[in-house]
RNA sequence: GCGCCCGUAGCUCAGUUGGAUAGAGCGUCAGGUUGCGGACCUGAAGGUCGCACGUUCGAGUCGUGCCGGGCGCGCCA
């Protein structure tokens, strides 16, 4: 709809520019439905753009828009100009009524297009590494990082969903000898590292009551690392006194955590096409030849026992270490080595979804890969802020060192994985992001948010049994007639089903989801409202054609409200 | 100190490539309903868009400088 209206306009402006001799290219303007529905169902500023380049007032040129414009099209049912120079077209009433045999012809398909196809796009997101339970903040961006993935598969894209995690570095070693620790200390053969007061790690004596403390300073003192411990000691008895931390330990706790992670992200309805590791890299003898290509382009040097990445040279503050003097790469080099690969695989988009703490590496990748002859400008990176959590007006500290943060699994097995998905989709990703968990635990469907959209799609099709009930059948595409739509609130209901495909359209370009959470809350605070006051209009009544107008609006916002919370990985209910 | 993000109603937050009178939910207040359910209706008040300059027909939106909050600035990941 709103693309015939541009054609229209497009075809007007070239006219009036060619009457003044002006052979320059037609402006972009904006058309768009305004705020205030006083002001039309589209707004232009065209004329506004032009003023100054045609040198007369813009009221001028819009008038001059707008005798034309009438006459261009018979969907323009009254063009005006106002304000300092927009032009305000009302369509024929009957344009939003005819939009819904087509919503309920596409059905699930509706606001999809195909404007991605045959363009592969890769996603990143969670990979935490599997040293832990997942954090709000990784919860955050799996929701995050799906919806994406959801939106961009709307458009056409071909998709992948890519995890990827460190499992070559310290990190993990620490993870191992921390098991260790404990399963010493389930022997009795170590103590347990000092708590409370004396948690700090540099304060620790060497030995409590004659037992060392075998415990890493940085380990992992989460109640789950003991559970390990325990089950290896249940099994195995003493016969790994002297199995080293980053042996069995090791293996058996990244196998175990990573299990735990896959479930929560199972329970959350989100499944990875690919995992990939960082000791993929080192096999395949990837990070020699980045290191060895970087070289050749003089981008590597040795210094103070370390080789490091000169990116000054791309205009970065500082030059950062690839491998350092124990020989043992950083983090650094196989993400650039992981990012080279995943363009020779053969995307061509790449999206990396990571925590703010993360942003200020990004362009030490970025500049890297592109060095190494990547198209550079076709990864981007999607950031989020990350989460705090706020329980009767407080919020609940979270500590990582202590071990002491609400984890995704805890916060699921309260609220829901709906309620959370849409409250942790709900925010702009690079704001901060108020986990209500009051809120997010109260079933009243008028005050939490999730239960608000998905009651609004829920009372749908509770209208649907009431009409099956008394023998009703519901229109479908070739037999609703919506021309008996009239009040006020009708149309706009019409109206918002007509924005989906461009909020969906723009939500995907942004690579924001939250746009579809507010759009899903929007046709809730119209339709809800609309049902309640059934005093006034009834959808199910004696005229059988007001009857099938409004069972036809009610089907137009079962499937913007389903594909809504469909595209956020939130079920739509048909009952509650 | 430097870099990035944020600052909009009492609270949590939206605000479409710069557009007309800045919105939603909750909360507050005032009326009306109390019929069965966890979930009733209507309306109102509430704002110097952190502050100040600048850009222009027009700024919550763009630029610069301050103020306040968060994150980052390792041979950690």
């Amino acid at each position: 709809m709103r693309e015939q209206l541009t054609g229209h306009f497009d075809a007007v402006l070239r006219e009036i520019l060619d009457a003044n001799g002006d052979e320059g290219a037609v402006p972009e303007f904006a058309l768009e439905a305004p705020r205030n529905p006083d002001h039309g169902d589209f707004a232009c500023n065209a004329a506004l753009l032009l003023a100054k380049r045609l040198r007369r007032a813009p009221r001028q040129i819009a008038e001059d828009i707008a005798e034309r414009l009438g006459k261009a099209s018979e969907a323009v049912e009254r063009v005006e100009v106002a304000g300092p120079g927009f032009v305000n077209v009302w369509l024929a009433g009957s344009r939003w009524q005819a939009l819904l045999p087509r919503v309920l012809e596409e059905g699930a398909r509706y606001g999809r297009t195909r404007a991605g196809e045959g363009i592969r796009v890769q996603v990143e997101f969670v990979s935490a590494n599997p040293t832990g339970p997942l954090t709000l903040g990784h919860g955050r961006q799996a929701v995050l990082g799906d919806a994406i993935a959801r939106m961009l598969e709307a458009q056409g894209y071909e998709v992948t969903r890519e995890y990827y995690f460190n499992d070559g570095g310290r990190q993990m070693r620490v993870l191992g000898e921390s098991v260790r620790a404990r399963y010493l200390e389930a022997l009795g053969l170590a103590a347990p590292p000092p708590k409370g007061a004396d948690a700090d790690p540099e304060t620790w004596p060497e030995a409590v009551d004659g037992l060392p403390i075998v415990f890493p300073k940085d380990g992992y003192q989460g109640e789950y690392i003991a559970d390990l411990a325990r089950d290896l000691h249940a099994e195995h008895g003493d016969a790994l006194v002297d199995e080293p931390g980053d042996g069995l330990f090791r293996e058996v706790a990244q196998t175990s955590i990573f299990g735990e992670i896959r479930k929560t992200l199972a329970s959350l309805g989100i499944e990875f096409d690919v995992f990939s590791s960082e000791q993929d890299l080192y096999t395949g003898g990837h990070l020699e030849a980045v290191l060895g290509d970087l070289r050749a382009r003089d981008l590597v040097y040795e210094g103070e026992g370390a080789t490091w990445l000169r990116a000054s040279a791309f205009g970065l503050d500082r030059d950062r270490v690839l491998v350092k003097s124990s020989g043992e790469p950083t983090y650094l080099l196989p993400d650039i080595a992981y990012h080279r690969e995943k363009f020779r695989r053969g995307f061509d988009r790449v999206i990396d979804v990571q925590g703010a703490d993360h942003k200020e590496q990004f362009p030490f990748v970025v500049e890297a890969v592109g060095a190494l002859e990547c198209p550079k400008d076709r990864v981007e990176l999607v950031m989020h802020q990350f989460v705090t959590l706020t329980r009767g007006g407080e919020q609940v500290k979270q500590s990582t060192r202590r071990a002491s943060y609400v984890t995704v699994d805890e916060l699921l097995e309260r609220v829901g994985g709906d309620v959370f998905r849409f409250f942790m989709v709900q925010r702009r990703s690079e704001s901060h992001l108020d986990f209500d968990l009051d809120l997010a635990e109260d079933a009243d469907w008028k005050k939490n948010p999730a239960y608000r959209v998905q009651y609004a799609h829920a009372r749908t099709h509770g209208i649907e049994r009431k009409a099956l009930e008394q023998g009703v059948a519901m229109p479908d595409a070739a037999s609703v007639d919506a021309s008996a739509l009239e009040l006020p609130e009708e149309i706009e209901i019409l109206k918002k089903i007509a924005e989906f495909p461009d909020v969906l359209e723009r939500a995907c370009a942004t690579r924001e989801p939250h746009h579809l959470a507010y759009f899903g809350l929007e046709v809730a605070g119209l339709w809800n409202p609309y049902v309640q006051d059934g005093s006034r209009h009834r959808v199910l009544s004696d005229d059988s054609a007001l009857t099938n107008a409004r069972l036809g609006l009610t089907l137009g916002v079962r499937t913007v409200l389903a594909n809504a919370l469909t595209l956020l990985g939130v079920s739509a209910p048909e009952r509650m």
